[in-house]
RNA sequence: GGUUCCGUAGCUCAGCUGGAUAGAGCAACAGCCUUCUAAGCUGUGGGUCCCAGGUUCGAAUCCUGGCGGAAUCACCA
């Protein structure tokens, strides 16, 4: 059993035994002890000073004195006003590093294995075709997974900063999920039909001259994005006159010949003419590759891609269905709703006039589509905060409808990327372009390693994959360590600092602790945990093993609110306290040698630590930087 | 106007189910490389935790009401 565990028994049965009276689980509140004060653990006793009628400090010690009895791990105590200040035996946190080095080796090898079986899915091609689970043979295992959704980009314009959040935090929070020992099925819906993609199409057909990638030199995904631009532009043109003529801005739109045109294309594309599917596939694929590229750079990846292309029809006979139940309710004019009075919602469309189907109701079709696929325990949806009402509604039509999956949906919400004058306009060209961004965090991670002298060393491809590393280290802790929901601000003009609490100071920690260990060699590593028996642990290791002693804690609680923050906060926690422990003691030049033993097994532990809960956020720590 | 979220140091952010004197980083200033990587460490200054009530032994945290900001409330996606 884990120690707080037998400390909050131990804390239940004592006071049962004094007074007869039992205490509920919640009222013993363990928490680590401030660094100010002396001991591991404090327990909090203010809760159960009127069930002893005795003054805090009273009831403190002689709980302290009880605990120290009863258990062989509590070293000594110290009472400050109503806090009980536990400290654990040297022995205890030398058992508990022998143990963890020794069972780090196990899990490390099962993680290995795990994350090395997983092949990463291209965004078109073989994740299309990967054969879904099915609902109702998954359906008496225990084991159901968690579908994250993530990314879900538009195929008409590359990705951008609003995006890179979006993927960091679907990847990382299926890696925590994963970690918390969930099964964890990562997926991407991809937006490829619709008005807006007819709109690329259009443009391209009328002012492309057969333009592609290739002679044009460019990403794909850009290419088709300055189409989408290019149709903007135009029909902004062609607005003007039916403006200055008196027409408003939507009527001018509207009757723009332009867009028209474009939906004319969309109407051709749901007819499925071929010369229309033929330019968009081209046009889809080019996409693809580009948007392969930068989630290969960016680090991420899914075990399945669906398309809207097909799953837009879906949700109609759901809605049908609930019509004919007398769930829904259709209007005079034809269209069908749901009344959502209930839940103090506004009644939400579900079909137009004309039959067919609005954004929610394909959102129906694509749940329910998903939970045949695999009968999941729950479906995270990763979605920024302006469709916050979206998935209320949603979820409350399904819950409606009857359907089993209702509670299952779970929208991850996070909040917007801002720019120093506020958010991101495509219209007025503050879009920071994801590629761009990653190239500069690359090319800053060069020549500050440059100007630092560090990589004289290296070779090439070392080089390469070091300023690729401490780049998107410093990109992705950047973004992650901020609590998904808050809104956040990204200054281009300041870039991203590599000091302080960034990935770069992490991932350096972690260079500093691997070369102390290569120094150290082999041998010495695995002799080290016997040697270590009759060393004593001073404060500062004594600080650092209680901080990493959190950590599976940590892992759970980053698991149960999806936030990758909490990880991010811990791990710098973690080097923090590290580098003033290196600072403070030599590991390897110790003359005692089970101190150095030690100190090299709490080096070595702190090394796995760190590059696990790394990992968790999707970034990679060097051996050498 | 309704709903949801946010408001903590000059700036960017932590602060776990209520717990000790509210913490980091950046920026400013002052120190520390003959010793395992100075992308590091140490110190100084910096606070009406938006405001006002309430609950509690105890509130940045929970409740109510304000103020400020964001998002959203389409037969758009």
């Amino acid at each position: 059993m884990k120690t707080e565990n037998r400390i909050a028994a131990a804390v239940t049965d004592i006071i049962r035994e004094k007074t007869g009276k039992d205490v509920s689980p919640n009222q013993v509140v363990l928490q680590k002890t401030r660094r100010e004060f002396k001991g591991d653990l404090t327990l909090v006793v203010f809760p159960f000073v009127k069930m002893l009628q005795q003054p805090p400090e009273a009831t403190a010690e002689m709980l302290g004195e009880a605990l120290m009895q009863r258990l062989i791990e509590v070293d000594s105590f110290q009472v400050v006003k109503g806090f009980l200040n536990l400290r654990f035996s040297d022995a205890f946190w030398k058992s508990f590093l022998f143990e963890k080095i020794r069972k780090e080796d196990e899990r490390i090898h099962q993680h290995e294995q795990e994350t090395g079986r997983q092949p990463a899915v291209e965004i078109h091609g073989e994740g299309k075709a990967k054969q879904a689970g099915n609902a109702e043979s998954l359906q008496g295992d225990a084991e159901r997974p968690v579908v994250v959704e993530y990314s879900s980009p538009n195929t008409n314009k590359p990705l951008h900063l609003g995006h890179i959040r979006n993927n960091l935090l679907g990847y990382s929070v299926a890696s925590i999920l994963e970690a918390s020992s969930k099964k964890v099925v990562k997926v991407n819906l991809v937006n490829d039909r619709g008005i807006h993609i007819c709109k690329s199409m259009l443009a391209w057909i009328k002012y492309g001259r057969g333009e592609t990638p290739e002679s044009a030199g460019k990403k794909g995904d850009k290419l088709v994005g300055d189409y989408y631009v290019k149709f903007e532009t135009e029909l902004r043109r062609q607005m003007k006159p039916l403006m200055d003529a008196g027409s408003g801005e939507d009527e001018a739109r509207r009757k723009a010949p332009l867009m028209q045109e474009a939906q004319e294309l969309l109407r051709r594309w749901e007819a499925r003419d071929p010369e229309v599917m033929q330019i968009w596939q081209t046009m889809n694929e080019w996409v693809y590759a580009g948007f392969d590229e930068t989630y290969k750079r960016m680090g991420v990846d899914f075990d399945k891609i669906y398309y809207e292309s097909d799953t837009y029809l879906l949700g109609r006979d759901i809605v049908m269905e609930g019509l004919e139940k007398g769930i829904l309710h259709k209007k005079e004019d034809g269209s069908v709703w749901a009344n959502l009075d209930e839940y103090k919602l506004d009644e939400k469309l579900l079909l137009r006039t004309d039959g067919t189907s609005v954004y929610m109701t394909q959102d129906i079709g694509t749940a329910d589509l998903r939970y045949k696929d695999y009968c999941p325990e729950k479906m995270v949806y990763v979605v920024g905060n302006e469709q916050n009402h979206h998935f209320q509604v949603l979820q409350k039509v399904v819950e409606k409808l009857g359907k089993p999956y209702a509670g299952a949906i779970y929208h991850l919400s996070y909040g917007m990327v801002e720019l120093p004058d506020g958010r991101m306009k495509s219209r007025e060209g503050t879009v920071v372009d994801a590629d761009d961004l990653m190239d500069e965090m690359v090319a800053t991670a060069r020549s500050t390693t440059e100007e630092l002298g560090k990589t004289q060393d290296f070779s090439d491809e070392e080089k390469q994959h070091l300023y690729h590393i401490i780049g998107m280290g410093a990109l992705k802790y950047f973004i992650l360590k901020v609590d998904p929901k808050k809104n956040m601000l990204f200054n281009p003009e300041e870039s991203i600092d590599f000091n302080g609490n960034t990935g770069p100071f992490i991932q350096y920690t972690h260079a500093r602790i691997r070369s102390v260990l290569r120094k150290a060699g082999q041998q010495r590593q695995a002799m080290a945990p016997g040697g270590m028996k009759d060393a004593p642990v001073n404060d500062k290791e004594r600080q650092l093993l209680n901080t990493l002693y959190h950590y599976p804690a940590v892992v759970q609680e980053a698991a149960g609110e999806m936030s990758p923050a909490r990880i991010a906060n811990y791990v710098y926690d973690v080097a923090k306290e590290f580098n003033q422990f290196y600072h403070d003691y030599s590991i390897l030049n110790e003359e005692d040698k089970a101190v150095s033993d030690l100190r090299l097994c709490l080096a070595a532990h702190t090394a796995r630590v760190i590059r696990d809960a790394m990992a968790l956020l999707g970034i990679e720590v060097p051996e050498k930087m």
